[in-house]
RNA sequence: CGCGGGGUGGAGCAGUUCGGUCAGCUCGUCGGGCUCAUAACCCGAAGGUCGUAGGUUCAAAUCCUACCCCCGCCA
């Protein structure tokens, strides 16, 4: 297998050759090619993709993939094709609360618990098609490493000092309580669930002494504040700052930047960044002065993960500063895909971390978030009424039905971009039949089988152009420029429409022309139709990689392409006449779904 | 007065930032065409007081006020 030598070009999971020839795209230097819709010689633009990190304690469902890392992808994948040199990274948040109520109710380390899951993640996006260049964890030694040096810089410039203050302890237990382990009443809203950390009901963030009538969840007895040393950031000090930043950002969505405002309005307080806890990243040793059993607390260290996963990738590039090109190049662009709940972190913490960095004018700057194209959640008809179904379903499962690419299809049409959105399953099998399959599948069997019976199984070669030839093949790359615009801005809903009405377009020409009429009566003006029909369905395939890799990679070989998709560049690329086309199989089977489940 | 999102032809959505070019898209239904193709493709038609009630304006799905419903809440 032949390396690209091209950054960010290893396969999903580093090194490891899992995915190329099943159509992952990656990037590489872009051949000519007819119809060329980006400016050929612009220098390659760095495009950070920052990937939220699920916790490491079960598999995604589709609300999951829809909501966080479909998006993602498509975009990663869009760029690269684009020719510019992208860096995907993510990781399983190994040190949340969750693992360790989960790892204690199985028995086993919080470790154990992580690596269980590890491997499902990775199987997981590799079926899927996710092509992160690096999928990593938050318990590596590199995780550490780098998590402790933005202490030691935060530390040096003023934004982390220690404080004596009060946790809860639990005089049963007798340890100190996560603030997850501590439940009450919220002191603004007044509802009595609110957790230490947060309360659901009003949203906003608490500390557990904040709790009126607390109890712990360890022992249910009536936890007390005992007085412990921690570090805190100060992120008062960062935050004039950060809302200057805030206030110039433009083409936020809406309910992003609307929400990150408020939040910094609401008043930043010193955060405790570290907890007494025996799972998690290790203070600095320096640092770590501040009594026994003490830990980074998870919600500093997860958002750092971005940039260890970068270093980490680029040490296995041997090239270890090569992830500075994305991080330190102000022309560099970031884009980090999250769900909603994600937003406090993404777009408030996580850049104060980095203004505090960027405090020191000697030091490299590091580049604030482009972008942080938060999405809405996925909801399931269905799903209250029916264990079978729904959003609690792994992934996984639904590929016993689907193809990836048929479910990515699915999803991506749905995607929550603008609100909560409401999918059921039979809306995923129909948009696979009557869109993905009927529409671009068909497409692309009815051309491939017609062309190979009338011409040998070869392309054909064309006549002189017609002007409805020309003006189909420069609707396609409209059409390709449209999309391109509309993935550019994260609307990755609008760019599959983009796609679908390339595939519709190739569609209605057929009709218009009837191919199988006229290579009756004039072989020559049906081999120029062929040929046409053949230079759209090359420009759909590639509108159609960014959202179904898999089947374009296909497409792209039974065109008569030589190398890989990743060669073609965003744009129409010859399919020559004389070289042969491949025997076309069912891209799309239909999806027949099973009789409804009984509703309880 | 929790926070957030939403109510647009039968379904799912876009349009609301910066009022007019808006009532659009993908389906479904009905009629027609085509027959190369996965009972697929193409064309046309019917169908909506843009949640309700007021207000601003020459003009409102789009701005203001009140109200009624629905949904989600660490992805």
């Amino acid at each position: 297998m032949p390396t690209s030598g091209h950054r960010g070009s290893d396969g999903p999971f580093g090194p490891r050759p899992c995915t190329r020839g099943h159509g992952v795209v990656e990037p590489g230097a872009r051949l000519p090619s007819v119809g060329m819709t980006t400016s050929p010689d612009s220098s390659p633009r760095h495009i950070l993709v920052a990937v939220a990190w699920p916790y490491a304690n079960g598999l995604s469902h589709l609300g999951h993939i829809a909501g966080a890392y479909l998006p993602p992808d498509i975009f990663a994948r869009y760029h690269r094709l684009a020719g510019n040199d992208v860096l995907m990274v993510s990781g399983t948040d190994a040190h949340g609360t969750p693992i360790m109520v989960q790892a204690e109710a199985e028995g086993i380390s919080p470790r154990e618990l992580v690596e269980r899951y590890q491997p499902g993640y990775e199987e997981q996006w590799e079926r899927l098609g996710i092509s992160f260049d690096r999928f990593t964890s938050t318990m590596t030694e590199n995780h550490h490493a780098v998590t402790q040096d933005v202490f030691r810089k935060l530390h040096a410039l003023g934004f982390i000092g220690s404080k004596v203050s009060e946790q809860m302890y639990d005089p049963i237990a007798e340890r100190f309580l996560p603030d997850r382990y501590v439940e009450g009443t919220c002191p603004h809203c007044g509802d009595t669930g609110a957790r230490g950390d947060q309360c659901d009901s009003c949203g906003r963030t608490l500390d557990p002494t904040d709790l009126i009538d607390p109890r712990s969840k360890l022992s249910d007895g009536t936890p007390e504040p005992r007085e412990t040393e921690h570090w805190f950031i100060l992120l008062p000090k960062m935050a004039d700052e950060l809302a200057a930043w805030l206030a110039t950002r433009e083409g936020w969505r809406p309910h992003v930047i609307a929400w990150a405002r408020s939040f910094v309005e609401g008043g930043l307080l010193d955060r405790a960044i570290t907890r007494d806890l025996d799972w998690g990243v290790p203070i600095p040793p320096e640092f770590d002065t501040i009594g026994e059993g003490k830990r980074i607390y998870v919600w500093f260290d997860a958002v750092i993960g971005y940039l260890s996963a970068s270093i980490e990738w680029a040490k296995d590039q041997d090239d270890p500063d090569a992830w500075k090109a994305w991080w330190h190049d102000p022309d560099a662009e970031s884009y980090y895909f999250i769900g909603k709940d994600n937003v406090p972190f993404h777009a408030v913490f996580w850049p104060s971390y980095l203004i505090g960095m960027n405090a020191d004018p000697d030091a490299e700057q590091f580049n604030l978030p482009t972008d942080v194209p938060a999405n809405q959640y996925v909801t399931f008809k269905g799903a209250k009424a029916s264990k079978s179904r729904g959003i609690g379903t792994p992934v996984l499962e639904y590929l016993d039905t689907f193809s990836a690419d048929q479910l990515r299809y699915a999803l991506a049409a749905n995607l929550p971009e603008q609100n909560d959105t409401d999918i059921s399953e039979e809306e995923l099998v129909r948009r696979c039949n009557e869109e993905l399959g009927n529409a671009w599948g068909n497409l692309v069997n009815r051309v491939l089988k017609m062309v190979r019976k009338q011409f040998d199984e070869v392309v054909p070669t064309p006549g002189e152009l017609q002007p409805q030839d020309t003006a189909l093949l420069a609707r396609c790359d409209e059409l390709l420029a449209e999309e391109a615009t509309h993935i550019e801005a994260v609307q990755l809903r609008a760019g599959l429409r983009d796609a679908l009405a390339l595939a519709q377009e190739a569609n209605a020409y057929l009709n218009d022309q009837e191919p199988w009429k006229v290579v009756k009566v004039d072989r020559e003006r049906a081999a120029t139709i062929q040929w046409t029909v053949l230079q759209a369905i090359d420009a759909a395939k590639v509108a159609f990689a960014p959202y179904t890799p898999f089947s374009s990679e296909t497409i792209h070989a039974w065109l008569g392409h030589e190398g890989s998709l990743a060669d073609a560049g965003w744009a129409r690329q010859e399919v020559v006449a004389g070289r042969a086309l491949g025997e076309p199989h069912v891209l799309f089977p239909r999806i027949e779904l099973p009789e409804p489940d009984e509703v309880a």
